[in-house]
DNA sequence: TGTACATCAGTGAACGCGCGTTCACTGATGTAC
DNA sequence: TGTACATCAGTGAACGCGCGTTCACTGATGTAC
C-alpha cells in the first residue's frame, strides 16, 4: 500500500492547486502582467522558491489557468451554444447558462475576459486557441441542425464565432453589473441572440 | 507679444504628450496595471519626479489615454456606425474604416481593447462610459433611419450596442492578424454585419 | 517486513536591482509696475 | 521698455521596500533488495 500511494504526488498537486487558486484570487483586481510570484506564494503560505517547483514564471501559471478555466467547459458550452439560436426558450436557457457560469466561477470568467486581450502573449494565444476550438466545435454541432441545410462551412464558422464572442461579451457584461441588475443584462443578451437568430433564418433568402 | 505667448504652457503640454506617447508605446507589450512610472519617464528622458507635474499615477495617465484614443472618434465612428447595417457597399465601407483606424492608430486600438476589461478600475470605467456614449449616439442616428420605423428606443440601443461591440471585436481581430491576412478578417466581419442586418430587417416581422 | 539509499517538494537566507515617492533646488517664463 | 519679484516645470539625490532568482539545505516519501 505504501509504494504506490503517491503521497508525494498528491501533496505536490495540492500545493500547485493552491498556487492557482491564490493567483486567481489576486487577479480579480489586477492583470496577469503585474502579478508577482512572491504575492502568490505569500497568499498560499509557502516560500517564494517553492513556486519554481510548479511553474517557470507567472506567464506559465497563466497558461495553466486558461486550461483550468476553459478546458473543462468544452462539453457544457458546446452543447449549449449549439442549441442556441432559435426558439425563445432555448435562447433564455443559453443566457441562463452563461449567468450560471458567471455566478459559479466569477474569477475564472473574469480572468478569461481580462487576459483575452491582455499583455501576456502566451496566455492570450492559449485563450485564442481555446475559443477558436469552441467555435469549430459549435460549427460542427450547428452543421447537424436542419436549419443549417445549404450553409457553407465558412458561414457556419462565422455564425459559431459570433455566438462564442457573444457569449464572452455577455459574461463580461454580467461581471460588470451588480447581481441585482442582472435582469437587464439578460434581457439585452436574449434580444441580441434573437436578432442573430432572425439573421440566421434569412441568411439563404 | 511676450506676456501672452504661453511658452511655459506649451512646453508643459509637450512633455505631457511625450509621456502619453511613451506610455502608449510601452503598453503594446504589457498591461497598464504593470506599467511603471519610471519606465515612462525613462523613455521620454525626464526625471521620474517630473511625472507628478502631469499625472497623479499611471492609472490617471491611463484615463487620459482613453480620452485621447476615444474622445476624438465620436464624429467619425458615429456617422460610420450609423451608416452601417444594410447595403453591401455600406458594410464594406464600415469594415474598411475599422481597418483604417487600426492601421493608423494600432497602439490606441490595442490599448482600448486591452484595458476595456483590464485590471485598472478607473480606466475600465472610462472606456465603458465612452463606449456606452457611442452606443447612445449610434442609437440616436439609427432612430432617424427609415428602417427603424416602429422600433422601440430599447431595441435601437440593443442594436447600437451590438454594432459597437462588433466594431471593437473586429478591430482586435485585425490587430491579432498579420496584415497579409487581413482580407479574411474583413470578409468575416462583413458577413457578420450582413447577418445582423438581416436580423434587423426582420425584427418586426 | 526491515534496512539503506535515492529522490525531490519545500525552506530560508542572500543577492543585486528597480520601484514609487519626498524634498529642497534651479532657472526659464510670467507678471506688475 | 526695463526692472524686480513670483511662479512652477523639471532636477537629482535620497529613502525604504519588495521584487525575481540562486543556492545549499532538510526531511518526508519512494525504491531496491
Amino acid at each position: 500500500m505504501s509504494h504506490t500511494s503517491g503521497i508525494r504526488r498528491a501533496q505536490k498537486e495540492k500545493t500547485r492547486q493552491a498556487l492557482l487558486d491564490a493567483a486567481l484570487g489576486l487577479l480579480e483586481e489586477q492583470s496577469l502582467s503585474s502579478l508577482g510570484l512572491r504575492e502568490v506564494t505569500r497568499a498560499v503560505g509557502v516560500a517564494p522558491a517553492a513556486f519554481y517547483r510548479h511553474f517557470r514564471d507567472t506567464a506559465d501559471l497563466g497558461v495553466a489557468l486558461v486550461d483550468e478555466a476553459l478546458g473543462s467547459l468544452h462539453g457544457t458550452i458546446r452543447t449549449t451554444l449549439a442549441t442556441t439560436g432559435d426558439g425563445d426558450e432555448r435562447i433564455a436557457a443559453t443566457v441562463e447558462l452563461i449567468a450560471g457560469l458567471v455566478r459559479g466561477y466569477p474569477a475564472h470568467v473574469r480572468f478569461i475576459a481580462r487576459e483575452r486581450h491582455g499583455g501576456v502573449a502566451p496566455v492570450r494565444e492559449a485563450i485564442g486557441g481555446q475559443l477558436d476550438r469552441f467555435a469549430r466545435e459549435v460549427a460542427d454541432e450547428l452543421a447537424g441542425h436542419p436549419e443549417s441545410e445549404g450553409w457553407e462551412r465558412d458561414d457556419l464558422l462565422m455564425l459559431a464565432g459570433l455566438y462564442v464572442d457573444h457569449m464572452v461579451m455577455t459574461a463580461s457584461a454580467f461581471l460588470a453589473t451588480p447581481e441585482a441588475a442582472w435582469d437587464g443584462v439578460a434581457r439585452t443578451a436574449r434580444r441580441r441572440l434573437r436578432l442573430v437568430g432572425l439573421g440566421r433564418r434569412h441568411w439563404l433568402d
